[in-house]
DNA sequence: TATTATT
């Protein structure tokens, strides 16, 4: 089922950056992503050559669903920013997990990586390092390793493939349960080049006391498997009543413009700024965001039932709660009905998608649910 | 036998 993990609310960032900013970021590399030994958060600044920027910086690791404006405002929070890019799939608009923020002042881009790197939000944890300058010569080197021995460490990996190359990061899957390693894992290189002579010089090949060769070929690209699953998913329900992935993604942009008011006008990281989405787009207050935030769908009809309730707002959430409001006597919908959902972003970006679409022949309403009674 | 690192 096609799920849209829409941003979280703002205040989950700034809480969680605020824990950071007291504690100090927090060296883990094992519960979430790739890392390499010699370049893990203890020591995420190196000394590069005098072409590199030192204002650029690469952020990996990114919740699927950070927005870049919320990246801006994270990493503004450590100094005035040149440029903010979240990199998302030219195709579907999803994030693929990284970006980059170039600075003004080289000091700050060296502070924000001794400040975020090692961030956890949400289940990741991201990583903050200086960009490498961009060239077809660093694309595509990332290798796909199987049949590894499960004694084998990410330290004795590295070891193995660092005679040819310079490794960016490095990654041996295990167990969720277990922890134990499954015998598979990625290698990164600095350049292409260097992950073919990898495969030239391993593939095959038996690592140091294995008893069996490993197999080294080029990773499957990311984007291509994104835009496979989200297209497949088109395919596989053309009757579908609730907009696909590209409709969702167009309303996106709507929304993250309003949330780059919000931010415009807020002082950043200030609890406020959601409340000033709501003003900006002018969207009544929502209800309590306590139990959930309760939303209004007006215009169904007279045979509609909870399930459509479900399968519209579904996609885009956490759904706590629906309910259609019928007629007590014929049992028919009396045209309306409300759904909770647990997260506000995610609400929002279900009222943006939602409301104005044609389910049958009727025209949704949809909105925030208001204090006022709601008498048709 | 598959995570998301070059705009």
């Amino acid at each position: 089922c096609f799920q849209i993990k829409y941003i979280k609310t703002l205040n989950q960032v700034i809480a969680a950056m605020e824990t950071q900013l007291s504690n100090g970021p927090t060296c883990n590399n094992t519960s979430n992503g790739p890392s390499t030994i010699s370049n893990n958060c203890s020591s995420p600044v190196e000394s590069g050559s005098m072409e590199d920027s030192k204002t650029n910086l690469i952020v990996n690791y990114l919740p699927q669903n950070m927005t870049q404006e919320e990246l801006k405002s994270l990493f503004g929070s450590i100094g005035e920013i040149e440029s903010c890019k979240l990199v998302r799939d030219k195709i579907t608009g999803q994030s693929l997990g990284y970006g980059f923020v170039n600075y003004v002042d080289p000091k700050d881009a060296e502070k924000a990586i001794n400040t975020l790197n090692g961030l956890r939000l949400q289940t990741k944890t991201i990583k903050v390092s200086y960009a490498r300058p961009s060239s077809a010569s660093i694309r595509d080197a990332n290798l796909y390793v199987s049949g590894l021995p499960k004694t084998m460490t990410q330290k004795e990996l590295e070891q193995l493939f660092s005679q040819y190359g310079r490794i960016i990061t490095s990654r041996i899957l295990v167990d969720q349960v277990t922890g134990v390693s499954r015998g598979v894992g990625f290698i990164r290189f600095d350049r292409r080049i260097e992950a073919e002579e990898a495969i030239k010089g391993l593939n095959g090949q038996k690592p140091p006391g294995a008893t069996e060769p490993i197999t080294v070929k080029f990773a499957n690209n990311p984007s291509q498997k994104t835009s496979q699953a989200l297209l497949s998913q088109l395919y596989q329900s053309p009757n579908r009543r609730y907009p696909g992935p590209l409709a969702q993604q167009a309303q996106r942009f709507r929304l993250d413009n309003l949330l780059n008011m919000a931010y415009g006008v807020k002082s950043r990281f200030s609890p406020m700024a959601i409340d000033g989405v709501t003003s900006l787009a002018g969207i009544n207050i929502p209800g309590h965001a306590g139990t959930g935030w309760c939303i209004f769908v007006y215009n169904l009809a007279p045979d509609a039932d909870e399930s459509i309730l479900w399968q519209m707002f579904g996609p885009f959430g956490a759904v706590t709660n629906v309910k259609v409001i019928r007629d007590f006597n014929t049992n028919k919908c009396k045209g309306f009905g409300f759904v909770t959902m647990t997260n506000y972003d995610e609400a929002a970006m279900a009222i943006a998608s939602l409301n104005g679409y044609r389910l049958g022949d009727r025209v949704l309403q949809v909105s925030f649910k208001t204090n006022k009674t709601h008498k048709a």
